[in-house]
DNA sequence: AACACGACCTGGTAGC
DNA sequence: TGCTACCAGGTCGTGT
């Protein structure tokens, strides 16, 4: 499910429920979720421990503690994380109690997702694997055309490369590359200023069109549905039309994932 | 260093 | 209806 947009979605609203609650106790009923850390350990050093503020970092959801911890906690593909009301019947992966007889529910069926603390000292070694953040205003054309010059990869596997552009996925990466015409089998170095022009525009509009319509999506408290209703102009429409050319939108296999363009206007 | 590929998991759905 | 095969928006470790 889930990228920058519905990951910054998810942030927000839980910003908004529990920022400045603190937790009273927490539970980790599988010792996968918290890996390579204890659940027992994790629990005892959350409990009493006030929520500051709740923040995003590439796919990754902080929730701010004293003392510069960071409760870190990743979707995966299939992590759904908001605030309940207490003894609610799901079986979560993690749950925090808070104050307010309120609780942080932490769902996720694949098991792929994880929580763990970020003490100030491996904030610099959490950090080092993500790049720019492309919403930020560190992310200009200069520094993609300047990091498009030195990589070899093909343009939809730099996109989905964390440690350069943090926080786009699989939908984003090729709906990104849509926009600007470019195909994701195309060597970043190979791409011409104009085109890297085009897609550093593309990622921009892209992404914000999805975190507001993706905020929209999740804003009602104790709405947890899933699924994302954004019109998609290429991801998952093989076989369908292309919104330009009305040629057939095809899909390939590319670094293991699914890849949806059009090979006519997609350069 | 850079890349490909399987592993990690469960659940939904298309097809027989 | 039931079974199988494939697919899923993300990393992570291992091997070349």
């Amino acid at each position: 499910m889930p990228e920058l947009p519905e990951v910054a979605a998810v942030a927000r609203r839980l910003h908004e429920s529990a920022a400045g609650r603190t937790i009273v106790s927490a539970k980790f009923p599988f010792a996968r979720t918290t890996r390579p850390q204890s659940g027992a350990a994790l629990a005892r050093r959350l409990k009493n421990r006030k929520i500051l503020k709740v923040t995003r970092r590439a796919k990754n959801i902080l929730i701010h503690l004293p003392d510069d911890d960071l409760l870190r906690i990743h979707l995966g593909m299939t992590g759904e994380l908001y605030t309940a009301d207490a003894a609610s019947d799901v079986s979560p992966r993690a749950r925090f109690a808070l104050d307010n007889g309120r609780e942080i529910i932490f769902e996720d069926s694949r098991h792929l997702g994880r929580v763990n603390l970020i003490h100030p000292r491996d904030l610099p070694a959490f950090e080092s694997g993500y790049g720019v953040e492309p919403l930020s205003d560190e992310f200009t054309e200069e520094w993609l055309r300047e990091h498009a010059a030195r990589s070899r990869k093909p343009a939809k596997l730099f996109l989905m490369d964390q440690s350069q552009v943090a926080g786009l996925g699989n939908i984003w990466a090729a709906e990104s590359l849509f926009v600007a015409r470019i195909s994701p089998f195309r060597a970043m170095n190979s791409l011409k200023p104009a085109k890297v022009r085009a897609l550093h525009a593309a990622i921009r509009e892209v992404l914000q069109a999805a975190v507001d319509s993706a905020y929209l999506n999740y804003s009602k408290p104790g709405e947890t549905e899933r699924g994302n209703t954004f019109p998609f102009a290429v991801y998952g429409r093989a076989g369908e039309p292309c919104l330009r050319c009305k040629r057939k939108i095809k899909r390939m296999v590319q670094g293991g994932r699914s890849t949806y363009y059009c090979p006519n206007c997609q350069r």
